[in-house]
DNA sequence: GTACGTGCAAAATGTTTGCATCATT
DNA sequence: AATGATGCAAACATTTTGCACGTAC
């Protein structure tokens, strides 16, 4: 894996104790972590992480396309270090969010019909730039 | 269209003022609302309308079923008088919601293949119980 | 050395809640 | 009359911001 200070560098970005503790754990993480659980996790790599830093650097790095924001429609932001296009499931019972593998999401995406999209385009007047299909799911 | 006060009854709940006004506003409304939105527009009809009494019906209203809440990926609540099951398009500039119509929407649900579902389920081992397309868009 | 990141605390945002009062049934 | 809704204000959770200090480049 490359290492987090060779993207920073590659990004613009600063390598700092702080942010490199936080965009490790990031990318350590499959549950898509909260804000408040990356500073609960990160922090115990670093000590003296701030929340307000633990903000600063989501944004940063999201900006820079290291990371992504998912919504969770329950108020909270989840974030992914993983930006390449692929599904998520969204827990009803918690805010948690699943990635759907990548073979089977791709399958459905790629089974959107485009002329259905166009038509809908052309009947709200609007450009439609991303298709998002959450699934919501119980545990079984 | 069937009078608030008559909905209110079929589904057990007290009619006031606030609450009509309330739910008359959401129900002309085919913006979607938020909750401030909807303090702002149905404090003209009925006066001294309280945002806790909007926060409060909003919820009545869903528990009943005769609302619905969505997430826009902004932080915020709309909320929607049409619960019958229809895509959104979310406006990537603002968080504003509109509708798919229903004919073009129910052909995009329609067309997502029910076995690759229950491969995700397989895999996840989860039970997927809400497939929500949501659109973004910009304007044309 | 300078530009930028950090950390504190305070503010802002959107929503929920406790409780006395009031209205609907 | 009794149950439940209202409205205020205060609490809450999450995120954003201002500013003095510190650190990577």
């Amino acid at each position: 894996m490359v290492p987090s200070r060779e993207l920073f560098e590659q990004h613009g970005l600063r390598c700092t104790r702080q942010r490199v503790a936080l965009f490790d754990t990031l990318r350590a993480c499959v549950t898509h972590p909260t804000a408040e659980e990356l500073f609960q996790l990160a922090g115990v790599r670093t000590l003296g992480l701030s929340r307000a830093t633990v903000y600063n650097t989501l944004v940063a790095l999201c900006e820079a396309g290291l990371a992504r924001r998912l919504a969770t429609g329950s108020g909270v932001w989840r974030f992914d270090a993983d930006t390449t296009e692929h599904l998520h499931v969204q827990m009803r019972d918690s805010s948690e969010i699943r990635d759907v593998p990548e073979d089977l999401g791709d399958r459905l995406i790629r089974n959107v019909p485009r002329e259905l999209l166009s038509e809908i385009e052309k009947t709200l007047g609007v450009k439609i730039d991303g298709v998002c299909i959450q699934l919501l799911a119980r545990r079984a």
